[in-house]
DNA sequence: AAGCATGCGCTACAAATGTAGCACGCTACA
DNA sequence: TGTAGCGTGCTACATTTGTAGCGCATGCTT
């Protein structure tokens, strides 16, 4: 689970899901604040020894992906801002997401329309 | 943010928004693992000293109550993990919370439907 | 070849976190 | 009226986190 770790590291296991495999290097400059090469490194290593990344060499040096599959960890993180916020309806959470600013293009909302209408099927017979 | 929370401190608060206001003896219960009153109490202290979450008298105690709004807590998971997990698009979210498996009712995916007509709408003009 | 910049791992250490124990006050009830 | 129990706050302490510094290799530049 992501959530039991602790704000550096979940910070920089967000850093590698959204970017993808990325060296020390990359993921210094996408964090926040200015951070020392070696402090990220050590926190690197604690998220391999917990299992939570994993790394291998490449022609650019080390880079570091997240062990965890994007699916699972999706899946899993979702299910908690659903439980904890919207009272376990992934609906009410969905409402919530067409709600937000950078609310979506019409043909989002078309998707969106088509995805209900497969879950519909889905659940007829 | 809640994401600068250490993990145990963080579910404590999911705890809060989860149940609501709550006693120290309460929580303890929501809880996965044992853990005694004063350890709860000590987390709850730093909760509030970080302004978290508040805490008033009731008929039963002390009931602690997360001090962010539902609404901006919400709002803030929900961006975290699209921007994360989604690649800052909603639409995926939605999806995939569409795909979950307490799948949503006939009723869920109608009022689904309303509101992304009403989204079209707002768009439109 | 000498010097310089990078990327690396190790170690050390301050700060934060996670937890338990103790002592107190307030019930309630034998 | 003692005493058992609960909720509380304080303090202390082990563990974990967060970070920087050092020294080593490697590769590039002149």
């Amino acid at each position: 689970m992501l959530s039991s770790l602790p704000p550096r590291e979940r910070e920089i296991v967000d850093v590698l899901y959204e970017r993808g495999a990325s060296t020390v290097t990359e993921i210094g400059d996408a964090l926040s604040d200015e951070l020392s090469g070696s402090a990220i490194r050590a926190m690197l290593k604690r998220l391999e020894a917990k299992g939570f990344v994993a790394r291998e060499q490449s022609d650019r040096g080390f880079v570091y992906a997240p062990s965890v599959s994007d699916k699972a960890a999706r899946k899993s993180a979702l299910s908690q801002v659903v439980r904890v916020f919207f009272n376990g309806s992934a609906t009410s959470a969905a409402a919530a997401l067409l709600g937000m600013q950078d609310a979506m293009s019409s043909d989002e909302l078309d998707e969106l329309e088509k995805m209900i209408a497969k879950a519909r099927d889905g659940r007829m017979q």
